[in-house]
DNA sequence: TGAGTGTGTGACTGATCAGTCACTGATCTG
DNA sequence: CAGATCAGTGACTGATCAGTCACACACTCA
């Protein structure tokens, strides 16, 4: 794209920057459907250097799973703090809309659905799994909530992954309307 | 395989056969992931003989989606038929018990995962919309239960999806034992 | 029996893509 | 300034795979 690099970056930048391009790129089109070229397109140097920085396609992708969690931990975090009343039940929502307003662009929301897809990949699976212990734990440990009402609030995060994934966020049918009842999405 | 076939099927004996291994294969690798050698293989017919039945690989996959929400439909519909109690919850109960039944081998509801990854192809979206379109009116119109049970039974069932793909149904540490709390698995 | 129809295949093609390699040019250090 | 190190690329390869096509063999029925 750019003729020429005015200036080098540093291979740590670079890397940064990659994930993130490979954070979207993945997130579009899915582990298998995504070639490491349109990630190396979008951040903007050659397919060549992204091998350069990372191992391979599948590493590329751990690193921007891992991303996504960091990111999704950090807003449940910022949520929770900005919870109105610091109850586990208060706590639990405010995290829930918290992860509302996140997933807003799709692109975190999308790559964990991509992600489970991939889970037979040995090293995708245990990043997803990590990333699942972190939020759980997280959920679990900030609320102060029961087991249950945790386990109700990643369970209907899932659902919102399928309201999104299938796009009936805005669709009136009855059996949608079901779906959605009560789900925020900005 | 088979030297030469001994005798001749019809084109619509031989289709549900590859539908069927069809099914077998995208659930164990996915849309992308899956080669439709591997289906002609399994059918133990050459692929080119799958492209004269099928138009292309993706109307095969979603007629492997549209058998697997198919045969979901049933176990609810059996389920539903032996329940203890015949009132919302005990018919939803019931449901809940033979989906976990059914989805024993993890086909239909590897594949259901995969569908969700390659929703964006459009004629993939639509099958999969119409499908749980299908499961969910079922639900309540089967049981009668309120809008919210019906939406908890759909979100459970993410939640169990994410359970197996995650592989965590047998493990016991802190975290992965709030997300099983109650979920029956054969 | 022979022509027509339906079942089924081997051998190919054209495109795509992960990964490699030899190389260029910039920056740093002594 | 020398030479070492680091950022970055173009051009390639080897493998894979969806889809095609010409053809062969099996049934059917007049």
């Amino acid at each position: 794209m750019t003729p020429r690099p005015s200036v080098l970056s540093t291979a740590d930048a670079r890397r940064t920057t990659v994930i993130s391009a490979a954070l979207s790129e993945f997130a579009l089109t899915g582990y298998l459907g995504t070639t490491v070229a349109s990630i190396a397109q979008r951040a903007d140097i050659s397919p060549a250097y992204v091998f350069k920085l990372f191992p391979g396609k599948e590493p590329l992708f751990v690193a921007a799973l891992e991303e996504c969690f960091e990111q999704i931990v950090e807003a449940l975090e910022g949520g929770a703090a900005s919870a109105d009343e610091q109850t586990p039940a208060g706590v639990l929502d405010a995290m829930g809309a918290a992860y509302a307003h996140l997933i807003a662009d799709r692109r975190l929301l999308m790559l964990q659905v991509h992600a489970q897809s991939a889970a037979e990949v040995p090293e995708i699976g245990a990043a997803l799994r990590r990333g699942l212990a972190k939020i759980t734990l997280f959920a679990k440990t900030r609320s102060g909530a029961s087991d249950d009402d945790v386990q109700r609030f990643i369970a209907f995060g899932q659902l919102c992954h399928l309201i999104v994934t299938t796009g009936i966020e805005d669709d009136g049918s009855a059996w949608a309307a079901i779906l959605n009842r009560g789900i925020r999405h900005p």
